[in-house]
DNA sequence: TTGATTGCAAATAGTTTGCAAGCTC
DNA sequence: GAGCTTGCAAACTATTTGCAATCAA
């Protein structure tokens, strides 16, 4: 799974702005660094806190509309758990599809892929007339760790 | 798919009621009704008009409070689409699992059952230590009619 | 009777929107 | 300078909770 690089990030976003006649502004900016910083799955709330270390004075609503630009501009993926939250993960945008285990008690989301299931998901789809755009998966249960 | 019949979703609503000292009053056995007779995948919003036809002081609250209830008796299933609020399903019990196929065009919700990929599902899990409770998987995408 | 339950209203969580002031191009 | 953006506060949606009155066992 290769990650994506603030490089390429920036790229796509600049891109994105320009189709649209939007700018680039310092809190796109700041707001794309944190968001790439942190790693994977990353709340509203948490990446404010991230970014008013930094800007104090972001407001949030800012950061609920740029993660929708970053959506918009294949940087960030929406993920919506049984957890309340919508999470945001960065858009590597190779083939690679993942799906997640998700620990029923401490929360904590892994990753997988599994080509076979993909390729049964295609055959599912197919059958029922299904043209896929995409899909989620999510397992719930207890990881490893919270097995006692 | 065997549906669950109003006799059978009784017997669990008493059985799981009994077991926790909490009583069987109107409203739950209104509500039961009309969720079994409207079918699958009714939103709280929903319920609550139906239910009201019948009974038109019943609070939004007491629906909230008893889908879960039904949750907890295996009456109900609790399903979060990414189009927002909190949809429910009758809860059949038996072994099978079933999934969803979503039209992104119309919202229309179709179902399928697939053996092999539960079957791959718990050797991914097994093989990251996890003990699975339950999943979700969901494709997206257009179904035959919006293919235009 | 007694404790669970209800309806209501107020509270909450997450997210969106209106708007005047501030930036970017 | 034009028009996109921002921060703030208010609005909104879905859901939860506190509480006095009511109901089931």
């Amino acid at each position: 799974m290769t990650a994506l690089t603030m490089k390429e990030a920036e790229r796509r976003l600049t891109a994105h702005l320009k189709s649209k006649g939007l700018k680039v502004t310092r809190q796109r900016e700041l707001i794309l660094e944190s968001f790439l910083k942190t790693g994977k799955h990353i709340g509203v709330e948490e990446l404010l806190l991230q970014v008013r270390r930094r800007s104090p004075t972001i407001g949030n609503a800012t950061v609920y509309r740029t993660m929708k630009l970053f959506v918009e501009a294949g940087i960030a993926e929406e993920r919506r758990f049984s957890t309340g939250a919508t999470l945001y993960e960065a858009h590597d945008g190779d083939e690679h599809h993942h799906d997640h285990l998700i620990c029923t008690s401490c929360e904590r989301i892994f990753e997988f892929e599994n080509e076979k299931i993909e390729k049964l998901q295609d055959e599912v789809a197919e059958s029922h007339g299904f043209k896929l755009t995409h899909h989620k998966m999510e397992l719930y249960g207890l990881c490893r760790a919270c097995q006692g």
